[in-house]
DNA sequence: TATAATATTGTAATGATTACATTGTTGATA
DNA sequence: TATCAACAATGTAATCATTACAATATTATA
């Protein structure tokens, strides 16, 4: 079982019950939830839970890299745990978002050769997944 | 001289007095304003402009492929004339957004090879900019 | 011109996020 | 163990980009 109190304390954050409780749900739901999901699924277990402890917490873990934010373009920003670089496909009619490898990033080289600093990358599809295809 | 009427006209929208000078403002200055940002510039011309017509305009030209919405993910939507795929620099010092070329685009190639349709692509960086790099 | 269709305008509503003040919890120290 | 300070959580109110909507204006066509 993974220690969540220790990778929260090294990234200098202090392990609260409603800290761990929400990385606890980041790290066993890869799903890009929104802060109303992460909500909706924990008042069950802290049925004390703030709406704004949620989008607090989760702009601590931004800042101290514990997630990432992802726009996919509707009104709600979705999180994700996983943060080594990789793109994220939104499929239109499941609404699903798919993480995708990056096997060849070469592209980003050209990028820095013409003197850009490179901080954050993000790369988004929108379209239809596999599965959504099959169907029609 | 370009013909904005016509370019309107052939994506079938109606070109009326105020969509024809949105449309002017985006050729002429492809900045990736937001909406605000066009509001402020067209107003001296448009007295009686409202803002409702220009969210209503971007939305149109969006639905008519005149214009692409991007996301950087500060609070408001920016708008792009330019259509074929290239990525978006933001530079965190300057706020400025830079258009960036995409010579290679092979790594889409292993996306639809896992049965992924691709309908819009958006390749996004954050840091720093050249000229910003320099004066530091 | 008359009339219908469409466009523009301004105000009000929406909804995600943030600000802020209050309350609760924790941990160190005497 | 009691005290106190630092920090965390909570709930309400404010913010602000965007959208909904109703009223007015404009345009196109018969």
């Amino acid at each position: 079982m993974i220690n969540i109190k220790k990778i929260l304390e090294e990234k200098g954050v202090k392990p609260s019950h409603q800290r761990i409780t929400i990385m606890k749900f980041m790290l066993e739901n890869k799903i890009h939830p929104t802060v109303e999901v992460i909500y909706e699924n924990i008042i069950k277990e802290l049925p004390t839970l703030s709406r704004t402890t949620v989008y607090n917490t989760l702009k601590l873990f931004e800042l101290n890299g514990l997630v990432q934010p992802i726009n996919t373009g509707d009104s709600e920003l979705h999180y994700d745990i996983t943060l080594d670089l990789h793109a994220h496909f939104k499929c239109i009619e499941c609404n699903d978002i798919f993480d995708i490898d990056i096997v060849n990033n070469d592209f980003l080289d050209k990028v820095k050769d013409d003197g850009f600093n490179i901080l954050d990358t993000q790369i988004y599809f929108r379209g239809i997944c596999p599965k959504c295809k099959e169907k029609k």
